[in-house]
DNA sequence: TGCCGGATCCTG
DNA sequence: AGGATCCGGCAA
């Protein structure tokens, strides 16, 4: 069996805009032990540097946000409302804070929980801050895999739940596969 | 040390 | 529509 096709290190430090849209239809997997739980990504959002009010980097280097300021290609996993983690993969360069959430999952091996969701999603795949926040994603344990598929058409709507960022909250920086049925939220109809 | 808000989810 | 739930960040 030949080893899977990780993304490299050089996908990630790039703008986070189009990171955040290159993941759509790529497949987040997560070994543990002898098992792999895996997803094809459908929904993404990105959080872009220091101005960007919706980004917990906005608030300066702390504890939480360590792994967002450090070095592009590695998982940054937080814990929202006291119980569900999220996760996300860091972009661009050390030092500028930056990161493409993963919203929603379309499941594939060895998931059967729900994937709609970037608290779902972490539970179906068993990805835990504990466990995994600066992880490193050319790594042996979690990584983005390029399955040769075509890329999805993809639409572009505000981010979920970031309504305090101001003039922020409105930018198109959510991204989706138009075409996928398992999005956390409903796009508004075509015309 | 304490308080407050949150990149969500579930129930009713 | 509203409550659960608890950690991190900041003020004191």
């Amino acid at each position: 069996m030949p080893r899977r096709a990780r993304l490299p290190r050089s996908f990630y430090a790039r703008e986070t805009l189009l990171v955040a849209r290159e993941m759509l239809g790529k497949h987040l997997v997560h070994r543990r032990g002898h098992e792999l739980l895996a997803g094809r990504i459908v929904e993404t959002e990105a959080y872009v540097g220091p101005d960007d009010r919706a980004c917990h980097g906005h608030r300066g280097l702390t504890e939480r946000t360590r792994v967002m300021f450090g070095e592009p290609g590695h998982a940054y996993v937080f814990i929202v409302y006291g119980r569900q983690h999220c996760f996300n993969a860091v972009t661009e360069s050390a030092g500028y804070p930056s990161a493409v959430l993963v919203r929603a999952l379309e499941p594939d091996e060895g998931v059967h929980a729900r994937t709609d969701g970037p608290g779902r999603l972490c539970a179906a795949l068993d990805i835990t801050k504990q466990a995994c926040n600066g992880l490193d994603l050319t790594g042996d344990a979690l990584w983005l895999e390029d399955r040769g598929e075509p890329a999805p058409r993809i639409a572009a709507t505000p981010r979920i739940g970031v309504d305090y960022a101001g003039e922020w909250a409105a930018r198109p920086w959510r991204f989706v596969d138009a075409d996928s049925h398992w999005l956390s939220k409903k796009l508004p109809r075509e015309k």
